[in-house]
DNA sequence: TATTGTTATACTCTATAACTATA
DNA sequence: TATAGTTATAGAGTATAACAATA
């Protein structure tokens, strides 16, 4: 019943009516086209998404313990290891024991990573902009979050 | 000097500003959540996403090819492999070879993977239905798949 | 030569268990 | 006992190369 009110379905079409009207499927879609934007963006600077997050994280809340950067951004801290010691591995990031637990590592952007994470703020500011822009400005932008954040 | 403007942190609040204005970061997350519980809602179905999507593809596209099927929804052909093998040995979908071209297999549904189907799709109606109400009905979830095509 | 399905393989992301040193 | 960091490991998802059968 469903295929005698579908359109002729010649060689080179097919009916994907059933499958693109799902909205977790456009939002995946479009999900994964933002990130593979975003990564061949930050390619010249080698900085992941994850990565950029971490910076700008630890750079509006130095000396906090690595867990608490993790849990914030959903990463296990087990995870969250290999990610940082890949930042300090290159003079982006320091670990200090933090003062009062000596369990703990308290994180800190060092000068250089400072230095790095104001590029690629530059860089993200643009890509943001463009996402703005395609979004229909900043209105469009507000209403557009607000709706995913219903999603969550 | 952006660490005098920015409100006092006490222990239990850590500044996210940076991160979670980024739409790409917003995205992410809403996406993840959508899928978790899509997953949840399809687990006593035992179905992801994916197979939901190749089930009602091969249902309204029937006799098309494995290829075809695997391009349509941006899935490598190697990989798809695995995924129609699973639908094949739970007998929902079945392989046969291509008529005019004996390289390639035509695939369709058993009857049961159409019964099964039909189950997954009154699931899927539901869950579709909850994602519009968050949404905020149906123009607004049209407004938001405009969007989300937008930025693709 | 090119294409279809397939296998093998590798890389990323994510998740869990278990260890160590501290608390 | 519990927690912070770490290691090891396993599972998805995704990417490429190469092969046999067929075009």
């Amino acid at each position: 019943m469903a295929a005698s009110s579908a359109p002729a379905n010649d060689d080179a079409t097919l009916h994907t009516r059933a499958t693109t009207e799902i909205v977790g499927y456009r939002l995946r879609r479009a999900q994964l086209s933002v990130f593979q934007r975003f990564m061949a963006t930050f390619e010249a600077l080698n900085l992941r998404p994850a990565e950029y997050s971490v910076l700008a994280l630890i750079a509006d809340n130095p000396g906090r313990k690595q867990t608490e950067i993790a849990e914030i951004l959903g990463i296990k801290r087990a995870n969250f290891v290999a990610l940082i010691n890949g930042l300090d591995r290159r003079g982006l990031t320091e670990r200090r024991v933090a003062k009062g637990d000596r369990r703990a590592n308290a994180l800190y952007l060092t000068a250089e990573g400072a230095r790095f994470l104001d590029r690629a703020r530059g860089v993200q500011e643009a890509f943001e902009a463009d996402c703005v822009e395609r979004l229909g400005g900043t209105e469009a932008r507000d209403a557009f979050v607000t709706m995913l954040d219903r999603l969550c």
